[in-house]
DNA sequence: CAGTATCCCACTTGATACTG
DNA sequence: CAGTATCAAGTGGGATACTG
């Protein structure tokens, strides 16, 4: 998968972050965890129609991109939590004003189930 | 190629926002149109590496998407100029932290010849 | 539980050539 | 100039099965 950076890319700060976000699932997997923790299990819940390659596949992206954190628990069973980093935050607040742009522009200003749980959209 | 959104997808804001930015070179265009309009070589000098058609579905679907006005002058040599709608200055601005949060912490906060030209990073 | 390993396909993107 | 048509390729994502 996605090694390095696309090669050639990243003239500005915008292309660098449209990289480190364009997984098909990684704003949701973003969302997710900016409410609390998840173990593998639950973002697999969370997240239907996800599969366990490819959010294995994110996370070790994210987790190379440092937004978030990868914690192992020495327990059995297993458990893996998986959390934001501080650097996950902040990308999160500012991936917030797009969320709200799309909402008021795309879906019509409707309200969702989102919407009341955080402040993107 | 895309002809409706994905299937199943924008449950929130959010993800129809990355949906309609998701083209490999579409933020670069909104960056290139932030400044001026411009005609379809303009553009094509303006992002190297970016083929003819791959430059024209991306401007077709941000057409289809509303962020983009195309304008069609019916002279000899033909020319066509495309612009920023409303919509597309606003997600144009949406975009805006997230450009910052690249150039802050991807980039190292370093400068680029873009900085100076606007507010995306 | 928390992943990895394969295999496969659709879609996006790219290269090149051609047209109104 | 401003595209479209065709062909080719690379990659992300999905389905399924298996492992520590």
């Amino acid at each position: 998968m996605r090694t390095s950076r696309r090669p050639g890319a990243s003239v500005c700060g915008l292309d660098a972050a449209m990289d480190v976000i364009g997984g098909k699932w990684k704003s949701s997997i973003l969302w997710a965890l900016n409410e609390h923790a998840c173990r593998f299990g639950e973002l697999r819940r969370l997240l239907p129609g996800v599969t366990e390659k490819v959010l294995a596949s994110h996370l070790r992206e994210m987790e190379a991109d440092g937004i978030v954190h990868r914690e192992v628990y020495d327990e059995v069973p297993p458990r893996v939590e998986y959390s934001l980093t501080p650097l996950g935050v902040a990308l999160n607040e500012a991936l917030a004003p797009l969320g709200v742009w799309g909402r008021e522009h795309l879906l019509g200003g409707r309200d969702d189930h989102h919407s009341t749980t955080g402040d993107r959209g």
